[in-house]
Parts: C-alpha cells; structure tokens; sequence
DNA sequence: TTACACAATGTTATATTATAACAATAACTA
DNA sequence: TAGTTATTGTTATAATATAACATTGTGTAA
C-alpha cells in the first residue's frame, strides 16, 4: 500500500520537485505530456496522496506541497508558514506546537487530533 | 469606518443570523430578493468584511462565519473547530491558545501574529 | 458650496477550482 | 481464476472566484 499508481507517481514526483506548492491545473498543464489529461486524473490522484499523507493542501492557496515531516504521515495533524509577499511555504515541524495543538481542549473539553494551522508572515528574504 | 455599506449591511445580516457557515453562492442566492444579483457582489462585500474582520473564511470549506470574539478583530488570529459529520464550525476563543500562537517561533526565531488553525473531529451530538 | 478623492455599486464576461456519471482496465486476494 | 477493489480514461458540468469597465454614492477640505 506504500507503493503509487502510475498517475500517482508521476504526480507525487513533480510536487516534491517543485520548490513551491502546485495548483492543481499547473500540476495539469505539467503533466500533459505524460498522458494525464483530465483534471479528474489530477484530482484524484492527489486526492489519494493527500489520504495518504504523501502531500499536504494548502487550504488559503489551494495548492499542494510534498510533505517532509514524518510527524504528520498519520496524524493529518498540519502547520504551514506562508510568506504574504512572495507565497513561500514551509512545513513547520515543531514537537511542541504538535504537542501543544494535539493537547488543547477546547471548551467542552474535546481534544482534536486533527487540525490545519496556516501562519502568515514575512519570510526571511522579504522581511 | 465601522459603518457598513448596503450590501455589506446585508450580507453580514445573512451570515450573521445564520447557524452555519454560508458559501458564497448560498449568500447569493439569499439576497437576491434584495437587489443583489451578481456575484461580484457577494465577493466584494465578503472581502470587506473579512479584511475589517466582522466574518471570518473557514478555508478548508469555502464558507463564511460571523466573528464573535473580540480578541481576533485586530489580529486576524483565527481558530475553529469543525465536525466532519455535521460540519458544524465553532470559533474557538481561548486565551491560552491565542498566546501560545501568537508566541510560537518557528526555526527562525520569526513570529507570526497572523494565523488561521482548524481543528477537525466530532461535535458534541455527532459523537 | 463645490470640487476632489475614494469607496462602493452595477454589469457582463470569463477564469479558476472541483466533481458527477459512466465505462473500461489493472492489481490484489481468496 | 473468479471476485473484488483500486485505478484509469473520458465527457460534461458544477462550484468558486476574479477581470474589466462604467457609474454612483459618500466623506472631506478648500
């Protein structure tokens, strides 16, 4: 079950190339070439990679990126810096915020072992 | 500059009065009666009230909640929790969360004052 | 008041993001 | 090797969002 599908993998390969998260008909137009024509080719395959915890959406660009942090694989438990000027996105891998996040209870008590958490900010080079 | 034009006087009624988050084309749909038909209209006013922070987007569903709490007015600090069965979406106002992000740093030392988290589990009834 | 600036509106068209529905094929498993 | 499930291919369409341009309203300062 580790193992892609062809779409998949030709898919998954050019997200984690790319230095930058990928909208679903940019990863479209790139892989045309490679006989994926549809975008529900696209979509579903990152639909699948995405239940899998291969890649990661970025729900305020909806855009993809390749997921680097063996912390998230199964928990779907995800943080993102995003940069406002020049859409530079990183994965944030922190015990402590995901420690932090996985314990919080909110008012009835609940605790939440799912969760997206989109910082926004000034990267290093646009500061 | 708290005064709301008509559509967005509007538009914040809806969303305000509503239990669950709206889309946009829902929101549309409602005030059509109302004068307004396009949805340039719908889209200009959510902006607004987003940007002046009187609704707040819930991203990973493309739906618009009213704020009630003071604390994320200024900061455009957001927290939510969201059933994946019934889809309710709770704001969550917790000081201590608040803090904890708006303290975080990541590997940089860079703090963000900006940020959006969704937490994603059962509700109280659907449990 | 009046002119200026700026915010908001109205309108048509179109771009972008995502899914429905159905048929066929490949891969896994009992 | 039949049965099951995942994946693929294809066409059409639904849902979400913005571009471009013309017009009207609103606040403010001379």
């Amino acid at each position: 079950m580790d193992n892609l599908s062809k779409n998949q993998q030709i898919i998954f390969d050019l997200i984690d190339k790319s230095p930058e998260p990928l909208k679903a008909y940019t990863i479209l137009f790139n892989v045309q070439k490679k006989g994926i024509k549809a975008p529900l080719q696209v979509y579903r395959a990152l639909d699948k990679l995405v239940e899998i915890g291969k890649i990661h959406k970025i729900e305020s660009r909806n855009a993809f990126i390749a997921c680097h942090n063996s912390r998230c694989q199964v928990a779907k438990a995800t943080a993102f810096s995003i940069c406002e000027i020049c859409e530079k996105v990183t994965e944030i891998s922190s015990a402590g915020l995901s420690k932090y996040l996985a314990n919080f209870k909110d008012k009835d008590g609940m605790k939440y072992s799912k969760y997206n958490l989109e910082f926004f900010g000034l990267c290093k080079k646009c500061r």
